[in-house]
DNA sequence: GGTTATGTTATTTC
DNA sequence: AGAAATAACATAAC
């Protein structure tokens, strides 16, 4: 379900919730001390890459949809219910996800920097950050959450496509410009991704992800797993271009 | 029934 | 010890 976006638009989507207080919690989360919840009010929503952070006064809930993660804003899923928070206003239900408890300063446990759509996001940082791992695949290092927060694999494809770089490239390899340009693609593309979903638009805009043919080329786009995540990879060999390794 | 899918983390293995 | 592979979790669609 979550790429950084889609948490970003779903943090949005709940930010009508801040300054009330928990009237009700429920659910089989491990980790989570419901009893102390009711009365707890919600401060603020923050997110990082894929985490949503409900912010309480003296601590944090952070959820984490990982694959399968499905909420109901005001509705409820006929499945195992992991945290439900009713406020005056509405309730807000999660499933099949992840969910902590956190009592430390998220300050301390988290750097914004990291964040392709956060502000301060600082794509420099990202830059050298890939340059340290210079013999890996272009298409796992851009998986990679403390390298690019929020990234995931729809995200992944888009970008590779959109700098004409092949995903089984070397990064060592990649002339650093065209690295540069990746990060920003990232960036950029997760900002129209949000826009999409904030205007409720359709995905017509995926030129490459879970798609057959290369909008540019027209010709079949190729589709594997690769890298040692062994994730998918929808590639157009035609216009994007492969860095090897050169031994 | 098998495969695949927007993800991460704990455990095992080398 | 530490990197790397494997398992684990949860769910729906084809």
């Amino acid at each position: 379900m979550p790429e950084g976006p889609r948490i970003a638009f779903l943090k949005e989507q709940l930010d009508q919730f801040v300054g009330q207080p928990v009237v009700e919690a429920q659910g089989t989360a491990k980790n989570i001390p419901f009893p102390l919840l009711p009365e707890q009010t919600l401060t603020e929503i923050k997110t990082f890459g894929k985490e949503l952070l409900l912010c309480f006064p003296d601590f944090a809930l952070r959820i984490h949809l990982l694959f399968f993660g499905k909420y109901a804003l005001n509705a409820e899923l006929n499945r195992e219910l992991q945290l439900g928070l009713t406020f005056e206003s509405g309730t807000i239900n999660f499933y099949a996800c992840d969910c902590r408890y956190i009592s430390e300063p998220l300050e301390q446990l988290y750097d914004w920097t990291t964040d392709v759509l956060h502000p301060s996001f600082d794509p420099d940082k990202a830059l050298q950050k890939l340059l340290r791992q210079p013999k890996q695949l272009i298409c796992d290092a851009i998986l990679e959450q403390s390298i690019v927060a929020g990234v995931g694999n729809g995200i992944k494809n888009e970008a590779l496509f959109r700098c004409h770089l092949h995903p089984a490239s070397v990064v060592g390899e990649i002339p650093e410009p065209i690295l540069k340009n990746l990060v920003r693609a990232c960036v950029t593309f997760s900002q129209e991704y949000l826009s999409w979903k904030q205007e409720n638009t359709p995905t017509k805009n995926w030129q490459v992800y879970q798609r057959n043919t290369c909008p540019r080329d027209l010709v079949p786009l190729r589709k594997e797993k690769l890298g040692k995540t062994k994730r998918s990879c929808y590639f157009c060999e035609k216009c994007q271009e492969l860095y090897a390794a050169s031994f």
